[in-house]
RNA sequence: GGGCGGGUAGUUCAGUGGGAGAACGUCUGCUUGACACGCAGAAGGUCGGAAGUUCAAUUCUUCUCCCGCCCA
């Protein structure tokens, strides 16, 4: 074995190895307990991001883990048509070419698309098998393949039947690079700064006027009413009285409205129904007319009179010289507003009446908030539940049209004599109201989410009732990330109760996004990306994996430090190194039975105590999804006890001459390197195959499959526990004392350990070659030393009194500096402790143990300062 | 404006109603028969500020300041 772990040639063949062998597969089995995960697809031309690491790391990580706690385990995985994405990358690509998709028309286009996503599509589903995530690649899907597609038909005809989905004008946000409306939550509201515009209306036959405050005067072109508050006094006089709008010169009327807010800008709102979301709230509720003065390529119309033709923006510059110059214009504030941008390529939102088609969404949704509230469906961690019922419980209609090509085209015909629109899963012969064979299709496609929105059951088999669904489905968590709870959380959750009757999933694990060193959102146009593949290949899988699930908490960010990359990376080649060592003493190992208790040392039982500690945290914090704790648990067990401890430890034994010594020791470091893998293996899967494979014990095929470790209580031991930690305190007080004294590190130290107590003593006596091996001395061991050396450097350790002679190395005024400065911090301790105790209120109400361990804690203390005293009276400094 | 998250060692982050932790960085000393991607030792924090509840608050409550996110 090299001396340093090289993850690139162990992943690609373990990978191959578990593939190959179907080890991912899972097919249903009724003797088995189902545990089943749909991965969130990623967009099918996408690279890996950061993101996707961490979501699917964490997959992983709960996969691997219940599958080697026996349940059958399903990760289902897929990829997402991404209609807007995908159609704007061929587009781009056409562009190259000089050509426009209308140029190519629909199906020459779609064509293009379908080749692109053959080139592309397997890009990222080989990404994530270079993380090794271990989902079953016979079962992948696609959100446009035959069984989705057919999930997408039955689900819209089945809405469109009980009348939850309908067609009408409505105000959507149109965004005019993509040419397409999209949903309110695809709109990314920024806060941008912009001006406050104060503009005179004046009033039909009269000197009066009313001012308004407006951050879009273009829009000014489509007013029809200025809105007040009824109870607004100043303006009262002017409601029902005739505005001239400024410019267009056409008459508006002054309405009243509670929606108007009296406090904010000047109290009086100029309505443009076809432009503001509000404000066709406000002219649906008065009558008033809907005058489209923007175009979809966000350029003036006809209504706009001379202003056609111009560009928004232009327009707005045009109109504000215009007003001022008519004295019109009063003053121009800054203000920094929200302002609407497309998610996808961040224009800004140009809100539109047009023709879309919605689903009518309270009454799905109230089934959808009944099952979170009842808990019948959890979100971990919990504040999200809020979260999702807060936006579940104000939800508005979900717009599904969109103006692409790319994607599942909505199953509705139009029939060109009577104009019934007719939905069918298959182009309908003739019209169904007057026989009319004059059809045509709406040539608009449906939102991507509403495929998505199925994915929990449609890659299962539906609308086909098959066996898959019966076993797998609800399935057992969703893991993704909080920034898309809206998008497909929620919509999962009302189609899975709709069409499945159950809640597609029983629990919701959510994550923080993956942002840059600084904290910013790793994007693009940032160039703050850091690829995972490219982590990969410096680092290793393993070690980004474990960096992703590190320090950090369910649900929050996580920076991406590169130092923390490093620090994973050491870890895995701790652990290689550690298991070099295990595997290079193994040679002769025979494996025999389990040596009996009594064969084993203090060292033996302890490290299987603390084993059995890891075995139980590591599972119960992955049991409540704290991965990065058990991650943590871990990375301590590994490195601070079995390397530095019990490694240390067992080299005498190893390296002795008993033979029956060295068996026990090697059958104890095989069994717990074997058991520390295996709860490892989740976290680390390519590391630690590759190890266990290696070792000379009974084993299966793939750690993979092997057993989750039980925790065995008969392996507990406290009293091991306790007594190591004592001699692990004189071996740290020698250390301590050897490096403040400048005792080279060569040089075997003579150590005097008085111990009064007879357990303690026979204790350290029978182990006291613990303390020879890990702290270079040689030791005497006596109840007590009546002539104790003057020059030596001084400790306490749990009862013990450490004096270490250092003729002729020790200056006595700074041992005695040292001394002084330990009894001070002695001292400061005892006296709170002190103080705690002589309080009656802590007397009559702590409870009994914690009053127990404080008056342990003085009698330790008092001891402590007292042989201290006496150490430094003895150097002729009796203290302070 | 409403909601949420965060403010703990130089940095990044864990954690807890009863003795402040890790990693990285820093300092000192080490090719100690697995590992310098390492070993041993050390320094470093009034746990954002104020008030309250409590025998006891970094932890619970309220207020407040700063940073970030979501929604309107």
């Amino acid at each position: 074995m090299p001396t340093a772990y090289n993850p690139g040639e162990v992943e690609a063949k373990w990978y191959r190895f578990w593939e190959e062998n179907k080890f991912f597969h899972a097919g249903v089995n009724p003797d088995k307990d189902p545990f089943c995960i749909v991965m969130p697809p990623p967009n099918v031309t996408g690279q890996l991001h950061m993101g996707h690491a961490l979501d699917n790391t964490l997959q992983d990580i709960l996969a691997r883990w219940r599958r080697m706690q026996g349940y059958n385990t399903l990760w289902l995985p897929g990829t997402d048509h991404a209609g807007i994405a995908t159609q704007a990358k061929v587009e781009e690509q056409l562009a190259g070419e000089g050509l426009s998709r209308h140029q190519l028309g629909r199906e020459k286009f779609l064509d293009r698309v379908w080749e692109w996503k053959e080139k592309y599509g397997g890009q990222i589903t080989h990404q994530l098998r270079r993380l090794g995530a271990s989902c079953d690649w016979d079962r992948e899907r696609f959100t446009m393949d035959e069984g989705c597609s057919e999930a997408v038909l039955e689900v819209f005809l089945r809405l469109f039947e009980k009348g939850l989905i309908y067609r009408d004008y409505y105000i959507t946000n149109w965004c005019p690079r993509c040419q397409t409306t999209i949903s309110d939550i695809e709109v990314e509201h920024l806060d941008k700064p912009g001006h406050f515009y104060y503009i005179k209306y004046p009033v039909k036959d009269s000197d009066d006027c009313i001012p308004i405050a407006t951050t879009r005067p273009e829009t000014m072109l489509g007013d029809v009413a200025v809105a007040v508050h009824p109870e607004d006094g100043r303006y009262r006089h002017l409601v029902g009285k005739t505005l001239i709008l400024p410019v267009a010169g056409r008459e508006i009327p002054v309405i009243e409205d509670e929606y108007v807010d009296p406090e904010f800008g000047t109290g009086a709102v100029k309505i443009t129904p076809a432009h503001d979301p509000n404000d066709f709230e406000v002219g649906n509720r008065h009558g008033l007319p809907q005058v489209r003065v923007i175009d979809r390529n966000a350029v003036m119309t006809e209504e706009a009179g001379r202003y056609r033709g111009l560009d928004r923006w232009e327009c707005r510059r045009r109109l504000v010289k215009e007003l001022d110059a008519l004295g019109l214009l009063i003053k121009i504030e800054d203000h920094t507003h929200a302002v609407g941008h497309c998610y996808r390529c961040s224009t800004v939102i140009e809100p539109m009446l047009s023709k879309q088609w919605f689903v009518r969404m309270k009454p799905l949704a109230e089934p959808a908030i009944r099952v979170v509230r009842e808990g019948r469906l959890r979100f971990v961690p919990e504040r999200f539940t809020r979260i999702y019922l807060n936006w579940m419980e104000n939800i508005r209609d979900w717009c599904i049209s969109r103006q692409l090509w790319w994607g599942h085209r909505i199953p509705v015909w139009y029939c060109g004599d009577c104009g019934e629109a007719i939905a069918s899963k298959t182009a309908p012969d003739k019209c169904s109201s007057c026989s009319g064979t004059n059809l045509e299709q709406d040539p608009d496609v449906l939102d991507t989410w509403f495929s998505s929105g199925l994915w929990p059951f449609s890659t299962l088999g539906w609308p086909k009732k098959t066996l898959d669904l019966a076993y797998f489905y609800p399935t057992s968590v969703l893991v993704t990330g909080r920034d898309i709870i809206f998008f497909w959380v929620a919509r999962m959750i009302f189609s899975g109760l709709e069409f499945m009757d159950d809640v597609p999933f029983r629990e919701v694990l959510i994550h923080g996004l993956v942002l840059d060193a600084l904290g910013r959102k790793m994007s693009k146009s940032l160039g703050n990306g850091v690829d995972p593949i490219d982590v990969i290949e410096s680092h290793g899988a393993d070690s980004l994996r474990f960096m992703l699930v590190t320090g950090n908490t369910p649900g929050n960010d996580l920076r991406f430090h590169f130092e923390r990359l490093e620090g994973a990376r050491n870890f895995a080649n701790k652990i290689w190194n550690a298991s070099r060592f295990v595997l290079m003493n193994l040679h002769d190992y025979d494996h025999g039975p389990e040596p009996e208790r009594e064969r084993m040392t203090l060292a033996d039982r302890w490290i299987y105590s603390r084993f059995q500690s890891a075995v139980r945290d590591v599972t119960g914090n992955l049991e409540k999804y704290e991965l990065g704790e058990a991650a943590r648990i871990l990375y301590e067990f590994i490195w601070n006890e079995f390397c530095d401890w019990y490694i240390e430890l067992s080299k005498p034994r190893l390296y002795g001459n008993d033979p029956r010594d060295r068996s026990t020791v090697q059958y104890v470091l095989a069994d717990v390197l074997k058991g520390t893998l295996e709860l490892l293996h989740p976290f680390m899967p390519f590391i630690t195959e590759d190890i266990w494979q290696r070792l000379p014990v009974p084993k299966g095929r793939t750690i993979m499959r092997a057993a989750w470790p039980a925790p065995r209580e008969d392996y507990r031991d406290a009293g091991a526990e306790q007594d190591m930690e004592t001699l692990m305190e004189i071996i740290r007080s020698v250390r301590h004392i050897r490096s403040e004294m400048n005792v080279p590190p060569g040089k075997i130290a003579e150590v005097l350990l008085e111990i009064p107590d007879d357990r303690t003593r026979e204790l350290v006596r029978k182990w006291s070659g613990y303390v020879e091996s890990l702290a270079a001395a040689r030791t005497q061991i006596r109840a007590s030393f009546p002539e104790k050396p003057e020059q030596a450097a001084h400790a306490v350790a749990r009862g013990t009194e450490i004096y270490v002679p250092l003729k002729g190395l020790i200056d006595v005024n700074r041992e005695a500096v040292r001394l002084e400065k330990e009894l001070d911090l002695v001292g400061k301790e005892l006296s709170r402790v002190k103080g705690k105790l002589s309080n009656e209120g802590f007397l009559n109400k702590a409870p009994r143990d914690v009053i127990e361990k404080e008056r342990e804690k003085e009698a330790e203390l008092s001891e402590k300062q007292a042989s201290i005293a006496r150490r430094l009276k003895m150097l002729g400094r009796p203290g302070r």
